[in-house]
DNA sequence: TTAGAACAAGTTTTT
DNA sequence: CTTGTTCTAA
């Protein structure tokens, strides 16, 4: 929660007391002072576009951050000259904050903001240029899925073959290429895009409507704004002459665009030259293809800036070698990349630890005890501990272990506080009393407690609204005054009440009443509240919790922006500096404070949980802390990790099917990006990296059996020392995991041909420690089997097939091994198998 | 209109 | 096994 307040503009006067003024020649040479000559040169590097290649741990936000305060101090550059781009708020308080106390309160008039932070800014701005409302709603991935829905509904699409979802991701990734509605139908080759074209036009008509724009459009509505009004363009252009982009590799086409239209590529007569581009990224992490990030814009970025200089950052100021040797020789692996090695003075370390355990809870019980151990010989705190695992699924076997032993900790990710439903309907109201024409905000809370307005009411109010070309929201009204036909005098009447329940609402807002009081009534008299609190479901007392926080978040925002007020008037002319242009003026930006402005807050900062930092520090909300002032582990997955670091790491669930995720086994491609994120999950360690997999894992109630993850076979073998390689004498059930004792026959039963080979299963099965090289067989199905074959497999036994599914490198078979149960595996790889 | 049952599907998610 | 969504009966 508290990223919430860091974006708000600093309050005047609040600069660091004992931050220099900088400026002085003096000041520059210490800002070079304990820079690597790579490093270094990032930070003096003038002129032509410049790439920072940033390895894991490198420095980077160091280097930012450094770059920033010497084009202050050094090329003599005004603050208000400067926009640095990031891809959280996290990041930008971060940078913000880290620059502030390099150069004090001068740092005010940049731009240190989300790409969508500035683009709402922009357009907020520039809303009189686009025609449209400067108050317009933000809609995240959910309200774009509600709004797809109705639309789906309306084109008569079928709901299985074209659903919300996938429409709703389509037309995300169109507008990621940049690609408007006329674009996609001319371009759109099979029937499912001809008809999601159709819905994009729908959607994008409904949005306009609503006066509302996705996430996507901010980016490409920006984009646009700067391409059919150069003069705009050409404006911003000459205000920022420095643009930063951190993260580079996770922008997608769209952020790409804006980033050139930003700075300009070519000087034209008029115009201004380029503006001083400086991005910084790694490739090897870009993790975020799914959602249209697109790794080639750093790696084609010499070729998309002629004459721009690359700089290589891969000294590691974070790792030991031992665990860099690791990440380095995994993600070697991975073909057509730019050769990095990361290295470290701070010498070897510890071996990695490796763990092959029975069961997920085998797994998870090492991790608690390993835990349990370090802290107990004062090796680590809880805090320095973080759990990693591939998919949100994974953290409940931790948790229920963990709960057991009293190991406190916390799972970061997961459901996040702004996507709960009960925060998101309050949110709706909110929204609905900021802009009325907020379809999707109005239609959700309709009904929301239930008050007799069915989907049959909405339905005819929707077609009322659609003959009659008014908005929802107006046929409403239409509603109350009886002017809708087929609606019912019963629906009618509580349409009628709900209305006046908004109006009585939003008088409030007229009123300028505080933005946590509006809340409060809209609890209070919507019911929504006493619903709650009559239910006697445990979960309806978490949602009130919920709920209070919210009220309390409305309030500290509206107290902290009456603060700034309140110094800054008290300020005036003080600081900073003279104003660039109008710029700072800051048309169409909502009231500190007001509705319209908490709502951006919270559209804009989904990160609602806050991490706790390893340094035992924390900074979340509910303070309680682990005993003996230990702090909390951390669990989280790979994606969640990205950018932290911890001195203890645990990478759980290394298994080919879980990490490597099952959906990416086939795609190279995607097989790729699994790889950057083991790269990612292993450079998080800072002394002590575990790694662990399980030989038997429930997946959807029924016990898998899955291979090694391929990255453990490319972790150079001696750089782990392996706890345990094989099972111990139990579990080779896979029904029975942990109760099992014995089973007939097991290491001298002749028809156990696998088994017979005894300890060389180890070496051949587990493979370990003969690491196999070339990649031929990792894609090529091991085994073809259809229903009925009979198989002997290396640990259940002789079994029958029953059922299979999926087909090349995703196949899997269902296999009934008689008393050993029966199993799903994987047939990829090195089966443990053969067929009889 | 609503509540309960049946049913299907199931990565990762900075904004 | 979970979760969310759609269908059916009151």
């Amino acid at each position: 929660m508290n990223t919430l307040f860091d974006l708000l503009p600093e309050p005047a006067g609040s600069g660091r007391a004992g931050a220099s003024p900088a400026g002085s020649a003096h000041d520059h040479a210490d800002l070079l002072d304990d820079l690597n000559p790579a490093q270094r040169a990032a930070v003096e590097h003038q002129g032509r576009p410049l790439l920072v290649v940033a390895g894991a741990g490198s420095g980077k936000t160091r280097v930012l951050t450094r770059r920033i305060a010497y084009l202050l101090a050094a090329r003599d550059v005004h603050p208000g000259q400067i926009m640095a781009i990031t891809f959280t708020n996290k990041a930008a308080a971060e940078m913000r904050e880290r620059v502030a106390d390099l150069v004090g309160r001068r740092a005010g008039p940049m731009w240190v903001s989300t790409f969508h932070s500035m683009c709402v800014r922009l357009l907020r701005r520039e809303a009189k240029t686009l025609e449209m409302t400067s108050n317009f709603s933000i809609y995240d991935a959910d309200d774009s899925r509600r709004l797809m829905t109705l639309v789906g509904r309306d084109l008569d699409l079928d709901p299985k073959r074209y659903s919300a979802r996938a429409l709703a991701t389509h037309v995300s990734n169109w507008k990621n290429e940049l690609i408007d509605p006329d674009a996609a139908a001319q371009a759109a080759a099979s029937d499912f895009d001809r008809k999601a074209a159709e819905a994009y036009r729908e959607y994008q008509r409904r949005l306009v409507q609503a006066g509302a724009m996705d996430f996507d459009d901010l980016i490409m509505r920006t984009v646009e704004l700067f391409q059919a009004f150069p003069d705009v363009a050409e404006h911003y252009r000459r205000r920022f002459r420095h643009v930063l982009v951190d993260e580079y590799q996770d922008t997608n086409h769209a952020q790409y665009t804006l980033v050139r239209e930003l700075v300009g590529t070519e000087p034209t007569e008029s115009g201004p030259a380029p503006s001083e581009l400086c991005v910084v990224g790694d490739a090897d992490q870009s993790i975020y293809a799914f959602r249209g990030a697109t790794i080639r814009n750093i790696e084609e970025f010499e070729r998309d800036f002629p004459n721009a200089r690359s700089i290589l950052l891969e000294q590691n100021y974070r790792s030991t070698q031992t665990i860099l040797s690791a990440a380095n020789a995994v993600i070697a692996r991975n073909s057509g990349r730019r050769d990095k090695r990361l290295w470290t003075d701070a010498g070897d370390g510890e071996r990695i630890v490796g763990y092959v355990a029975d069961n997920e809870h085998d797994e998870a019980a090492f991790v608690a005890g390993e835990i349990d151990a370090l802290a107990d010989r004062g090796e680590a705190k809880y805090s320095d501990v973080a759990v990693f695992y591939r998919t949100n699924n994974q953290s409940r076997v931790f948790e229920e272990i963990f709960i057991r032993l009293g190991l406190p900790y916390r799972v970061v990710g997961g459901v996040r506080f702004y996507e709960r439903k009960e925060v998101r309907d309050a949110l709706a109201y909110l929204r609905v009393l900021s802009n009325p024409e907020d379809t999707v905000s109005l239609r959700r809370i309709l009904n929301v407690p239930k008050r007799g307005i069915g989907d049959r009411a909405e339905a005819v109010v929707a077609t009322h609204a659609e003959r009659e070309r008014i908005s929802f929201a107006a046929a409403l009204r239409d509603a109350v005054d009886g002017r809708v036909p087929l609606l019912n005098p019963r629906s009618q009447k509580a349409i009628t009440a709900f209305v006046e329940l908004v109006d009585g609402l939003r008088e409030l807002v007229d009123e300028g009443t505080d933005v946590a009081d509006v809340l409060e009534a809209v609890l209070d008299r919507t019911g929504y509240r006493a619903e709650l609190e009559e239910s006697r479901d445990p979960q309806d007392a978490t949602r009130l919790e919920n709920l209070d926080e919210l009220v309390t978040v409305a309030r500290e925002f509206t107290e902290f922006a009456q603060t700034v007020q309140a110094e800054s008037a008290g300020q005036d002319g003080d600081d900073a500096g003279e104003t660039v242009d109008d710029l700072d003026e800051d048309v169409g930006v909502p009231e500190p404070g007001s509705l319209p402005a908490f709502l951006e807050r919270v559209s804009l900062v989904a990160d609602a949980d806050s991490i706790p930092s390893p340094d035992g520090g924390e900074d979340g909300e509910d303070g309680e802390d682990g005993d003996d002032d230990q702090g909390v582990v951390t669990l989280m997955t790979v994606h969640t990790a990205k950018g932290l670091e911890y001195p203890v790491v645990f990478c759980t669930g290394w298994e080919d099917g879980v990490f490597p995720h099952l959906r990416a086994l086939g795609e190279p491609k995607e097989l790729a990006e699994e790889r950057r994120l083991a790269y990612v999950a292993i450079t998080r360690a800072q002394r002590r990296l575990y790694v662990s997999r399980a030989l038997v894992r429930t997946a959807w109630g029924q016990p898998m059996s899955n291979p090694a993850s391929r990255f453990l076979d490319e972790i150079p073998e001696e750089l782990v020392d392996w706890r345990r390689q094989e099972p111990t004498r139990q579990a080779r059930s896979p029904r029975e995991a942990t109760t099992w004792g014995r089973r007939p026959g097991t290491g001298s039963d002749s028809a156990q041909a696998g088994l017979a080979a005894g300890g060389m299963r180890t070496t051949s099965f587990q493979g370990f420690s003969a690491p196999r090289r070339g990649d031929a067989w990792k894609n090529t199905v091991a085994l073809k089997l259809d229903v009925g074959d009979r198989v002997n497999h290396d640990k259940y036994g002789l079994g029958t097939v029953v059922a299979t599914e999926g087909a090349g490198p995703r196949a899997t078979a269902t296999i009934d091994f008689g008393s050993a149960g029966t199993v799903r595996l994987m047939l990829i790889g090195s089966v443990p198998m053969v067929k009889l």
